[in-house]
DNA sequence: TAACATTGTGGGTAGTTGTGGGTAATTTTC
DNA sequence: GAAAATTACCCACAACTACCCACAATGTTA
């Protein structure tokens, strides 16, 4: 069964090794379309976390960012603070991708590695971060998450 | 693993050596196109750091700059400031350009690099410099950056 | 249940990359 | 036109990374 190509649910637990390496789920592998060249671009996520591109799809926002002009400081900072985090990662003949350490610090990864899927990218947490940011969420009025029923039908 | 040609992510560290030479990230020389001609043109950035354009990239704002007139004060200022300061710089063999004294200057450059992929184009920073940067860049009305929310999907 | 295939994890090695410095060629200056 | 200064080109080496192989654990099939 092939579900749409480039699209990821669910949640997987893996281990971060001494060299930075984690391995991407098969399944999320199995649905990547050729022309990602077995390649994803690792950024910072909003939340402390690292978020997982496919190539085909970051290349859409790095289109985006392109057509800014460098002429307005706003633009200078917007495009400067998206892509300097960004780096291509292609995974290794066992299904493994790279992180950097600075994205490693800036998630707080150690040992213990959740991969959640975010449909159109996945996201890497530390088990205890995401907890964290769970408490946080909790706590948000109902009423936010009833203006987006207008937005996504479940 | 072949990304867009002449497209520029990711952040890296380099150090400017004795005679005025940084490394190249290997990532960003990989990515260039044949026509560049292993060649950059290194200016002023309106920020303080210096701007490294692909040579082809380069000739693009050439040609845009030619369309300006020179009838408006403005234009002239502009075309003036744009095209002063810049120099063509080819990589040598270990993938090291050459800055010049007046840029090392103008970017406070020290020992310590940053480079910075901007897309189109990177940029070299001196790492205290940007840190002044980025705190401005926080106070930054968030509307602003909201607005930006519409021209991009992140 | 046994044989096999797939998946996740660890580690070794050859090649690549970043940095410093030396020498020859070129340009500049007087 | 010769000396001085600058620049381009080359070599060397340490550090790092990509690639490969091995194997354990898990899941699948006969």
């Amino acid at each position: 069964m092939t579900l749409t190509n480039n699209t990821f649910i669910g949640e997987y637990t893996y281990s971060l090794d001494s060299k930075g390496r984690v391995n991407i789920p098969s399944k999320f592998r199995q649905t990547l379309s050729t022309d990602n060249q077995n390649t994803f671009v690792i950024t910072r996520g909003l939340d402390s976390c690292i978020w997982v591109y496919p190539l085909v799809q970051w290349k859409e926002i790095e289109e985006n960012l392109r057509k800014l002009s460098s002429l307005s400081s706003i633009h200078r900072a917007f495009v400067r603070n998206t892509a300097r985090y960004a780096t291509p990662s292609t995974y290794d003949k066992q299904g493994r991708i790279n992180l950097t350490p600075s994205l490693i610090n800036f998630a707080s990864l150690k040992k213990d590695i959740l991969i959640i899927g975010m449909v159109n990218k996945m996201e890497i947490w530390d088990p205890k971060e995401l907890i964290k940011v769970d408490a946080k969420v909790e706590k948000i009025n109902p009423e936010e998450y009833n203006a987006l029923s207008d937005k996504i039908t479940l």
